[in-house]
DNA sequence: ATGGTTGTTGGACAA
């Protein structure tokens, strides 16, 4: 079972570029982030066409997730518990073939401080809304694992996990992608008992980006990130065979500023 | 220091 995990950044602007990648990659189950679109505006038919059965959870203009699959989508939540009343789609959960598959898209946060001078330090209402959806991701996290299943959460985390993640550690560390406190909620999350598949496979493999700005030549540069992860449960990582991340579409016309990562589980 | 880019939109705002 290939899954794949990419933030788009618009479905519709990038449909060329998400075809020609579908058609090569060839994934059984995709994860979209900010597809930009209402969820009556997805363009379903095109994938329908290309063999794959999807669900969006949109919003004009801004955020939106969705996944495609191979397999019937079933048993779908379209928001973390707690969040029902959050106006923001970013996270949509569902079943297929008997796992646990998630499609997250995590707030950025930035700025952390509104006036940086200030002592102490006064959290922004964004950066604040960062750590309560991390909060509440983290409980709902800790129920399922408890079920036992294969749960797949994958996603742009906008979290930089460590140094080795990013292209400039000591210039993000006011960043709310690479703050302490981002750090210390994502860690304290996969020290309930998840397995970050990239860095467990390759645990000090340099430049394996995910993002790259669009502003300063940060793609020619290869300024980078990772950003985009996938989290398994114990039962998911037991059946893991690869994690790579995809360069190919971030080199081409109209890309998006993320790249795919792909997940290979034994199922 | 500022600007550098892209997308949704039709002026900011988000990233």
């Amino acid at each position: 079972m290939k899954i794949a995990t990419w933030n788009v950044n618009s479905v519709r602007a990038r449909m060329p570029n998400i075809l020609t990648w579908l058609k090569t990659s060839s994934p059984d189950i995709v994860l979209f982030q900010e597809i930009k679109c209402e969820t009556s505006a997805f363009p379903a038919f095109e994938f329908e066409a290309l063999g794959y059965k999807s669900h969006a959870l949109g919003q004009k203009s801004y955020n939106g997730v969705a996944i495609l699959s191979r397999f019937p989508i079933e048993d779908t939540l379209e928001h973390l518990p707690e969040n029902e009343n959050d106006p923001q789609s970013r996270y949509l959960e569902a079943t297929i073939q008997g796992l646990r598959v998630a499609s997250l898209y995590l707030p950025n946060g930035n700025p952390v401080t509104l006036d940086p001078f200030q002592s102490p330090v006064q959290f922004s209402d964004k950066y604040l809304y960062k750590l309560v959806w991390m909060e509440r991701f983290q409980k709902h996290a800790a129920q399922l694992l408890n079920k036992e299943h294969p749960i797949i959460f994958g996603g742009d985390y906008n979290i930089i996990p460590e140094a080795i993640d990013v292209y400039d550690p000591k210039g993000w560390e006011l960043d709310a992608l690479y703050y302490s406190n981002s750090r210390a909620a994502y860690r304290s999350l996969i020290n309930l008992g998840f397995t970050e598949a990239f860095r467990t496979l390759y645990p000090h493999q340099k430049n394996s980006f995910t993002f790259w700005d669009y502003q300063a030549g940060a793609w020619p540069k290869d300024n980078g990130l990772r950003i985009d992860h996938f989290l398994l449960s114990p039962e998911a990582a037991d059946r893991m065979i690869t994690c790579t991340i995809d360069r190919t579409p971030r080199g081409e016309e109209k890309a998006s500023d993320h790249t795919p990562v792909l997940l290979e589980l034994q199922i």
